[in-house]
DNA sequence: GCACAAAATTAAAGCGCTTCAAAAAAAGTA
DNA sequence: TACTTTTTTTGAAGCGCTTTAATTTTGTGC
């Protein structure tokens, strides 16, 4: 493994000169430059990212914490963070935190210890939290930027979609559509932004137009997953007839679609079912699921400008507007269907 | 941001021995140990893993490489890989390469660069390719271990799935259930282990039941997607009608399921249909899927094994066995029906 | 050919940590 | 007490690279 002592050495240069060369900083002059280049691929040397970050007093790396990466949002959302973090020649770490603060915790702990140069966190579901952790990062100059979601209690810019008004928009278009009496499926924390702003977007759009909402809307599951979500739909559609469904996200819209279709409805003919997310198994489940998606490639933009302290703009709410997305699982009840087969954007 | 020389001098200490005790070497007795720690937790001190890498020589990342975050099988893959390399108190570097070689190439190097300890690379989908950056990675002694591929034209460690007897089991279930003429939607590059082995099994399972394959048994679709899935399955069925149809992965499985039924037919009654891989989709669509499910948590335990050169054991081919998993979408045809609803089993 | 400015190069001082030989202190031993 | 062992502690030399101040080379105008 050759050093850049021995590039210069058998360049017959200094290392100093080296140094600027790979570096590209003015100064050598275009033949040593010539030779040098020459020289290091002759030895095929490659720069020690450790030494280099230490004499520089920066890193490279910024760390990334997610809560589940198996969940395809998180995927897509991963996969934009290091892009645009490649973009910017930066390494990203990735961390799971399997939506559990303690473990959380110890990710933003790893993290600091690698030397990271700054963490974008996709924070537990928690609206807020202990964040004695989370100041000691800060403290240390560490910047930390939220994704996705934020703890109320702890000021750092973040970067969301704005949610309400995705749910706003999705339940004004089925107000319109002629569905009086929606439901919304929301999991466990209710404080959280993911659920408290969707439902104040729910709320909006009975205000605005002027529906009376049903006194219990708002159907709280224990858990954001399919389970939850059939098992709510199911106890619901044995004492109830809705005109819709809505749920905080698609997997658990999935699952009341399920769950109607099971109890004798048909969808969207006797219920209109959405999602949220628009995650890849919306548009390919057999009836296609009207949901709103966010604009995942543009949190991740954003996220990655804030981590850098650099950021002339320290704005400390950015909100991504998010796009509805009307496919087969809403129908019109009394008005004419809106319905279309808008496949999956499958940008790449 | 304190440093070891701020804590030695506030401990009253050498450099060296507060090295020790944060190293938790012998050396130090007790008294100074306790003094060494009380002194630089009240400095919240953290070490700095880029001079320790360096003075150490080694490093403490592995990097990782995966063609599609966004699929969950390599989320889950991911996720395991992370968790036994933290195990081991080491940090994963994760690389995208879209399977995309060049952007492979890309990714391997920048690892490099980065100063990792080994790198586990999923591959992408290509049977061989240009090896050059790979050599040249082994040469400077950094390891490789391929999972979930590999290419032939390299020799490195791998752990697979054993994709011959996951096929030749499901194969094998199907002739066993009165199924007679079983196609297989495979994509693109036939010589890919992923699908010549799967096909291999295939072909195993025909030769053991005596009963003969029909001629263009294999239908080889363009991509690995829906898309492609969908388009080859209902051209099929516009000339024939083989009693199931398997798929190289779930999501095409989904699409020939979709086929099917636009072509008229009823899963499973009409025709059978299965997957591969079990990602969570498939247990929750419509019609459960039946599918072989791939130990993901064993690949990811294996390859992280294989990447510290000091594993006794490099065997070059490590096969981890699938299973088999048995739902809604496959049928008796003559013989009994032997389905049943097993859940998508969700480690956590 | 010379003085002087500009350009190119380099020596050397770190960055923060580990490690090892050597010194110092403590503990045994006769 | 004097001396040997053992246990602790430390000074100093790096790890491989960057960077700045100083030095050397080159170029310019007279």
């Amino acid at each position: 493994m050759s050093t850049l002592k021995d590039v210069a050495q058998r360049a017959g240069v200094s290392e100093a000169t080296v140094s600027m060369v790979l570096n590209g900083k003015p100064g050598p002059k275009r033949t040593t430059r010539l030779l040098v280049e020459r020289t290091a691929s002759e030895l095929r040397y490659v720069p020690n990212t450790h030494a280099r970050n230490l004499a520089r007093g920066e890193t490279s790396t910024i760390g990334f914490i997610v809560t589940d990466i198996e969940n395809p949002f998180f995927g897509s959302l991963t996969r934009y963070v290091n892009h645009f973090l490649e973009q910017r020649g930066r390494t990203m770490i990735l961390s799971l935190s399997g939506d559990d603060s303690a473990k959380e915790d110890a990710a933003l702990k790893t993290l600091l210890h690698q030397g990271v140069g700054g963490i974008i966190l996709s924070p537990t579901q928690l609206s807020t939290r202990d964040t004695t952790v989370l100041e000691g990062i800060v403290e240390r100059g560490v910047p930390i930027v939220f994704v996705s979601s934020y703890y109320a209690n702890f000021e750092a810019p973040r970067i969301l979609t704005d949610y309400r008004q995705g749910s706003r928009d999705l339940v004004r278009y089925l107000i319109d559509s002629g569905h009086a009496d929606v439901r919304f499926l929301v999991s466990a924390d209710l404080d959280a932004p993911i659920a408290s702003e969707r439902i104040a977007g729910f709320v909006d759009a009975y205000r605005e137009s002027g529906l009376s909402l049903h006194e219990s809307a708002i159907h709280q599951c224990p858990h954001p997953d399919y389970e939850s979500g059939y098992r709510e739909t199911e106890a619901l559609l044995k004492v109830e007839r809705p005109d819709a469904i809505i749920a905080i996200n698609d997997v658990m819209a999935l699952a009341a679609k399920r769950a109607a279709r099971n109890a004798g409805l048909t969808v969207p003919r006797d219920i209109s079912i959405a999602g949220y997310d628009d995650v890849v198994f919306a548009s390919i489940a057999e009836t296609p699921l009207t949901t709103v998606r966010q604009n995942i490639a543009e949190l991740a933009r954003c996220a990655v400008d804030m981590v850098f302290p650099k950021a002339v703009t320290r704005r400390i709410d950015t909100r991504i507007p998010p796009e509805l997305v009307v496919r087969a699982s809403t129908g019109g009840k009394r008005l004419s269907l809106r319905t279309c087969d808008t496949p999956h954007r499958h940008t790449h």
